[in-house]
RNA sequence: GCGCUCAUCGUCUAGCCUGGUCUAGGACACCGCCCUUUCACGGCGGCGACGGGGGUUCGAAUCCCCCUGGGCGUACCA
């Protein structure tokens, strides 16, 4: 194919929720592979649901996972003055009609067919009405071709059939003035010249609807991919209720871009055994030829897991950075106390989001240690007096403060005291956090210090137990 | 209801097109062992699937048909 032009077209109604993600991804993905072109549109016709706060939501995501956009976004609600040229034009020749039913009188029809057991088709009464005054009320409907069938040979699927019988004679222009999704979603794809719609599962039943109007309007069909839909753990469609459905969700859940997009990708599409992709791997290997056919359901744990994978091999500087706002959502100030990058190091394989990663390293920046009381009654026990005071001896003995040398520091006081680790490290710990889990004991003191873990023991000193 | 569509471990999937190499491979989760200064990381091992029934064939996860189940659509929403 010559320059491939594909495109997202989010209706904004709301954040960009976990699908219109992957979709935007394979999109994005097959532009870059391909070199072509990835075009943003903001499906804006439904004037009564849009909102800019949902625009700007969307944007934000998109920019967060790294889906830069090629052109646009253009604005469907911008464009209303194409649409009516190209409504005039189908109108003028016949291709469209005037509908004077009520909204009501299609209601009841509807009802009753369905009641009758018939298809709840639009039954054709204003189909070759003539002399209608254009004055009344009305809406304009795409005269669908009733015979023979219309197929296409879908990218992901195969080739798809519809008996043209089945489909209806869609309204493209509301009695308000304003068109409607299938009409605009022709005009725009052909006018921008779109030549791999690759989008939900959800829009098969609509392709053979379009199709017949890329004809009628004189415009090239494109080709179609259709990615199958997302689905919760019930099996159901992915909505709220099986929790975060939004894609920023997950970013103020602690989750970097980078597993979000490497999860969303393995989600439907796969490249034999390999599970972890760079944003650059996937350029190079991303194929339609490789997305399965199937619904896929939405696993928070493999994410989850890729989450902690991109955390322990993440850039630390970066991380850190990650890490700030997190903990000034916890009050704490990451300026004021150890080098946080130092933090980082230690905590990198014990968290699966940086907000545990946070919540973990919070007792590096607190003034006074609250000890758990289990913790405190088991080892900060009045006998550890002297062993915390002999590994505060050592401890300010050092030249430097190393994880090396702290470690020396602990095995010098061993062999002075006879003590074995077990006897005192734990006591030094709950000193040191409060906790009896923590990063190791010779990687906090030197993250903190040895003058603030040496004031941290002392503290733990006077409230033995 | 009708139309479209899908169907391999609990989940994501490889294999299917070009039947035999599949006692069906990998990953997440789960369980066990090892490592270990706690918590983790890591290593090793285990559990676990071709939805059912008919064909075709020497041989079927792979091809065909039926059934069942799931998803989507059926708007003056997109």
């Amino acid at each position: 194919m010559s320059n491939l032009r594909v495109r997202f077209a989010p209706s904004p109604t709301g954040y960009l929720h976990i699908g219109g993600a992957r979709t935007a991804l394979f999109n994005y993905l097959l532009a870059q592979k391909e070199k072509g072109t990835f075009v943003l549109r903001i499906e804006d016709t439904d004037v009564a649901r849009s909102t800019q706060e949902s625009v700007d939501a969307i944007l934000q995501a998109m920019d967060w996972l790294g889906l830069s956009c090629d052109e646009g976004p253009f604005y469907q609600s911008q464009r209303f003055d194409l649409y009516q040229e190209k409504i005039e034009q189908l109108l003028s020749e016949g291709k469209a009609y005037r509908c004077f039913c009520t909204q009501e009188e299609l209601e009841e029809k509807r009802n009753r067919a369905q009641a009758e057991g018939r298809k709840p088709k639009y039954d054709g009464t204003c189909r070759d009405k003539t002399g209608q005054s254009t004055d009344q009320p009305h809406v304009v409907r795409f005269r669908f071709p009733q015979d023979g069938e219309t197929s296409f040979n879908d990218r992901i699927k195969g080739v798809i059939r519809f008996a043209n019988e089945e489909m209806d004679d869609l309204i493209i222009r509301r009695t308000d003035g304003t068109p409607t999704y299938n009409f605009v979603v022709v005009v725009d794809d052909a006018t921008m010249g779109i030549n791999l719609v690759l989008r939900g599962d959800d829009h098969v039943n609509n392709t053979p609807r379009q199709i017949p109007m890329y004809e009628a309007l004189g415009f090239e069909v494109p080709e179609f991919a259709h990615v199958p839909m997302i689905l919760g753990a019930d099996k159901a469609r992915l909505s709220k209720r099986h929790g975060a459905t939004s894609v920023m969700a997950y970013r103020d859940m602690g989750y970097l871009p980078e597993a979000m997009v490497n999860y969303l990708v393995r989600l439907g599409w796969s490249f034999g055994d390999e599970e972890i992709f760079s944003m650059d791997e996937l350029i190079e290997k991303f194929s339609l030829d490789n997305v399965g056919k199937s619904a896929g359901v939405f696993n928070p744990e493999k994410l989850l897991w890729l989450n902690a994978h991109y955390i322990k091999t993440g850039d630390v500087s970066r991380i850190a950075d990650l890490l700030k706002v997190h903990l000034q959502k916890l009050g704490v100030d990451a300026d004021a106390g150890p080098d946080l990058e130092a933090v980082v190091r230690s905590l990198q394989e014990r968290a699966q989001t940086l907000v545990e990663m946070a919540e973990g390293a919070k007792f590096y920046f607190a003034d006074h240690v609250d000890y758990e009381e289990k913790a405190q009654n088991k080892f900060l026990t009045a006998d550890k007096k002297d062993a915390l005071e002999a590994v505060i001896r050592h401890l300010e003995g050092m030249n430097d403060c190393t994880e090396e040398s702290v470690e020396k520091a602990f095995a010098a006081m061993m062999e002075e005291t006879g003590l074995k680790f077990g006897k005192f490290g734990p006591s030094v710990r709950v000193a040191l956090t409060g906790t009896t889990s923590s990063p190791s004991n010779y990687e906090m003191i030197a993250v903190l210090g040895v003058e603030e873990s040496c004031r941290r023991i002392r503290a733990a000193i006077t409230a033995l137990v």
